[in-house]
DNA sequence: CCGGTTTGGTTGAGCGTTCAACTAAACCGC
DNA sequence: GCGGTTTAGTTGAACGCTCAACCAAACCGG
């Protein structure tokens, strides 16, 4: 059968490109920002922060995985990096023996305290300063939104 | 001397977080629905939908970066690999002789023509039909207004 | 015009992500 | 408790992106 395409009105296709450009853009900026003052890339540093504020730091990775939007494939290859930074431990898990728990190390909980200030005043720059309270809640909602829509279907 | 930190209130955290998720989540699913539907990524065939609009499907390499939001390298590299995919054909600039001008192929338009219904169809459902009509509005001015606030600093 | 600077574009190395294949352990129905 | 199915996590290859270095041509001030 012969299934029509919904295609694009001409103001949803410039909304779509506007955000298109929007996002790409501030992810690109933020992540050029921290990879040149901290030396990370914006996926680590969120890692890095998950780990950060789990209890005793510490993590199982599909848990970590789930909270940081990454596979699991990324996460391992991710903590890999980690590991060899000095950031992030690996420790078997006490009662499940697949199980794998990522811990943050203090010199990891150092280096986060350090990227944290230059990045959070970043996306403050580059996103809030930006936008009036209003539009920062209808963000807030739309992103919300969106979410639960991708995450639901 | 010492520069404070304009730390993220609640409110601007959770919606800076949402934001960062809703983002990443419709950005990997539209683009992991192109690789497996058009054998290509989103940004290569952003680039193909630049030329396929461009005056007689021809663009100058740093005109086609802009429009496609890519680094010059990165358009480098991409175009090398269109062209040997056959969708693309680089031409010699007819006054400028450092000038390279891109050229979308009848091949590289059917790969296009072929990917557009189903990629347009993953916008719609994932992007818009989540939306109501003011949130669109809304989220188009926001787009805006960042793209203006990020390269125009 | 001549030499320095800017612009256009490419290149290769290094890195992060994806995908598919794989191992090992836990779970589950009978 | 045995055999099939999930679940947890890793691995390696292929790929795309970034960054810095680079070449060549155009531009520009004196």
């Amino acid at each position: 059968m012969a299934v029509m395409t919904r295609w694009l009105d001409s103001d949803e296709q410039r909304t779509w490109r506007a955000f298109l450009t929007a996002s790409r853009a501030l992810m690109d900026t933020l992540d050029r920002e921290l990879q040149r003052d901290a030396g990370m890339p914006h996926a680590y540093y969120e890692i890095l922060v998950r780990l950060s504020e789990a209890p005793d730091r510490r993590l199982r990775m599909s848990d970590l995985a789930e909270a940081a939007g990454s596979s699991r494939s990324r996460l391992s290859h991710a903590v890999a990096r980690l590991e060899a930074a000095g950031w992030v431990r690996r420790e078997e898990h006490p009662t499940d023996r697949r199980g794998q728990i990522a811990s943050l190390t203090d010199a990891g909980f150092a280096a986060l305290a350090a990227a944290a200030p230059g990045h959070v005043e970043g996306v403050r720059r580059h996103l809030f300063d930006a936008l009036s309270p209003a539009q920062v809640d209808q963000l807030r909602r739309i992103s919300e939104t969106l979410t639960e829509h991708l995450t639901g279907s």
